[in-house]
DNA sequence: CCCTTCTTGAACCGATGGTTCCAAGATATC
DNA sequence: GATATCTTGGAACCATCGGTTCAAGAAGGG
């Protein structure tokens, strides 16, 4: 009955993730994704609707997708404080070297970039920020729980404080800060805010 | 002989620089600092040569006076660790309450929107937080003087855990994180990378 | 009052912003 | 193969972008 879509939607929406990820909104012009994505300004906006329309579609698949591959493993039961600390250096090597080097994270830039004026963008971003405190309390109650961690160790306030840390790491990498550095900063704050026992 | 400026050209960078400081630099136009600053096209040119110049100079100027304001009581002599609680109590009120609560910081804000692409902007940045290592470091090395740290302290992977920790701070605030909560956090931290005697 | 120097407002430039529309092409059902 | 329905390509839309230019006006020194 009807002719049926010449491209892969998905693959579009990823082509402008990557484009809104490092170069972030106001300076993405439509016919950069048009360029990107290889399919016509009119499927665009007859698959898409808006330029809005789409970050906001491109920003849920990170999270879906990207943030998730980071944020997975922390949330596995009895990951403890390994998995912390796997984390962070999955988090530091995935900023600093290979295809997404000095892209930052796409949460931190879109929080920094103002996108969060649009009340969407912001629940999205409150929502990933949630997360994360809550999959890094989520592994150090576990590592509680095994005893890995001191006596008198708080892991809510400590999962807070490394969540923290977390968007510093992404904003930093941005500006290509070494890795080595990153890494052993991070370091030091995970033996202070979750002292082994 | 001549005619003399007939505006101020420190109130005009100043108002541009709020600008730049609350939408970043892709989302303000021209014409947006042309009718915030009051004066016109040709003398803001004649003034500045370029929206991309006109940049850099308020980013200087946010350094110079904003982050001032906040790094010099940490990089005066003997503050020690009352100072760098008290930097970041001011640090997290201005982000999140008063004129500029959500604008976050200027400088994180330019790291995130990938701002660092203009090779002297990207240095500013990099030297801004290599002086906020520095200024919290000096404290914290004041503070160890001073007897107030406990044994086995390092002040300098301290300051960098505390300044990471401060870009965080920068970013969550523009999506309006609770000032209370931000302290706790910050508290938090602060006890565990510097814990007193 | 003249003349020089600067400021000012407005118009102008090509390029690009996001968005819409319509004819032409493609496809699955009948 | 005809037909109905969707996709596609491309152009056009109108506003604004950053940046430049120019003529008129204002202000100081002689």
């Amino acid at each position: 009955m009807a002719d049926v879509k010449h491209f892969d939607p998905d693959a579009a929406l990823d082509a402008a993730m990557r484009l809104f990820w490092q170069r972030g909104t106001a300076s993405t012009g439509v016919q950069d994704v048009v360029d990107a994505t290889g399919l016509n300004r009119s499927s665009l906006y007859a698959t898409f609707g808006s330029k809005q329309e789409l970050y906001r579609a491109t920003l849920e698949r990170y999270v879906r997708s990207r943030s998730r591959l980071l944020l997975g493993p922390l949330e596995e039961d009895g990951g403890g404080l390994p998995a912390v600390r796997e984390f962070f250096d999955r988090l530091i090597e995935t900023r600093c070297t290979g295809e997404f080097a000095r892209w930052g994270c796409m949460v931190s830039n879109a929080h920094a970039g103002g996108e969060n004026g649009d009340p969407e963008v912001g629940a999205v971003l409150d929502r990933q920020h949630r997360q994360l405190c809550a999959a890094l309390r989520t592994a150090l109650g576990s590592a509680q729980r095994q005893g890995q961690l001191a006596a008198g160790t708080d892991p809510e306030s400590a999962a807070d404080v490394l969540a923290l840390l977390a968007h510093g790491v992404n904003i930093r990498s941005r500006a290509g800060a070494d890795a080595r550095q990153l890494r052993a900063t991070v370091t030091a704050a995970i033996g202070a805010v979750a002292p082994g026992a």
